[in-house]
DNA sequence: CGATGTCAAGGAATC
DNA sequence: GATTCCTTGACATCG
């Protein structure tokens, strides 16, 4: 079992994921890659094995506005090879997770065209670094538009038309409002988009009262042979938060104490719950991505509770 | 330099 | 129909 963290890095000062910069000071990919290229050292020294790259790593690369960035990965595509070479190297299993306004099934056509561009982008950058089918783009069943079976067909359609590469990358995670393991594993039945099973999504959006044992029954065996299933793992915040928000009357943004939503992730992985999550879900072999605030900093803390328990992971 | 405003992008809830 | 929230932190700019 692998664990692995999204995008941002906290163990390590200066390190950071991306080039982002605004339009008018030229940000490029060739950056962000010398950013990755930091972070892939920082892993290998951390010995952590699976790492989901940002999203925000090719800046403005489908901008309809923009076209001076459009061909960002034709123009890294050695860097690209050679970073790809490494992660294999170090054995690192790699993805990614469009941002939540890439939505296949929107009844809007240009919200669907910008959907295929994002996900094309997604396909050919790990086509570019020559990543294996264990390196997924994570995508959610997007709106629901008032009529949630006419979504779902909608989804089905649009994805089963995907060009080959992006339909290839995808993989399907229950998300905390909308789409519920029942209904991602009916898309599943209709497409054969593997899924990816959300711990706390599903704790806040289980209609159908299944138990996380249940839910990984359904999820996990949607995977292709050879290909390890990736599970998403947090722990819900349960203190209140300091967040910046804007002040209606006057205008300016005030800190602000709120209560945390239930679908909100803590800064840290509760090792209790992982290890019950572990139990439950004992009969399958997975990977984990874990979605706690503090990145690759609750990664090695979790790890070594785990450790301490006699549980070792990959 | 610290504080605050801004940023490409969607959807849903609320009024 | 317009506004606000969700949520993201880093960048940019202002005082």
């Amino acid at each position: 079992m692998r664990l692995g963290f999204a995008a941002k890095v906290t163990g390590r000062p200066g390190l950071k994921e991306a080039d982002g910069r605004r339009w008018q000071n030229n940000p490029h990919l060739s950056v962000s890659l010398t950013y990755l290229e930091a972070i892939f050292d920082y892993l290998r020294d951390e010995h952590i094995t699976m790492y989901r790259i940002s999203s925000r790593i090719a800046p403005y690369i489908t901008h309809p506005q923009l076209p001076q960035f459009h061909h960002q990965i034709e123009e890294c595509a050695e860097q690209l090879a050679r970073l790809g070479e490494r992660a294999r190297a170090q054995n690192l299993r790699l993805s990614m997770h469009p941002d939540p306004f890439v939505v296949l099934n929107s009844p809007h056509e240009a919200v669907y065209a910008a959907a295929l561009r994002d996900l094309d982008y997604h396909a050919r950058f790990l086509d570019a670094l020559g990543a294996g089918p264990e390196a997924v783009v994570v995508l959610h069943g997007g709106g629901v538009f008032g009529d949630k079976a006419a979504a779902m067909a909608r989804f089905v359609d649009r994805y089963l038309r995907l060009p080959e590469h992006a339909r290839r990358r995808i993989v399907l995670e229950n998300d905390e409002k909308s789409y519920s393991v029942p209904d991602i594993v009916a898309i599943h039945q209709q497409t054969g988009v593997p899924l990816v099973l959300d711990n706390l999504h599903h704790a806040v959006n289980n209609p159908d009262h299944l138990t996380i044992a249940q839910a990984a029954d359904l999820c996990l065996p949607t995977w292709p042979q050879g290909v390890t299933p990736k599970v998403h793992f947090s722990s819900p915040r349960r203190e209140d938060r300091v967040v910046r928000r804007r002040d209606k009357s006057s205008g300016k943004t005030l800190l602000a104490e709120v209560a945390p939503l239930a679908s909100q992730h803590a800064d840290w992985v509760d090792v209790d719950e992982f290890v019950a999550f572990l139990g439950e879900t004992g009969r399958w072999r997975y990977d984990v991505m874990l979605e706690a605030k503090q990145k690759d900093s609750a990664l090695l803390r979790l790890r070594g509770e785990l450790a301490a328990r006699g549980i070792v992971t990959e």
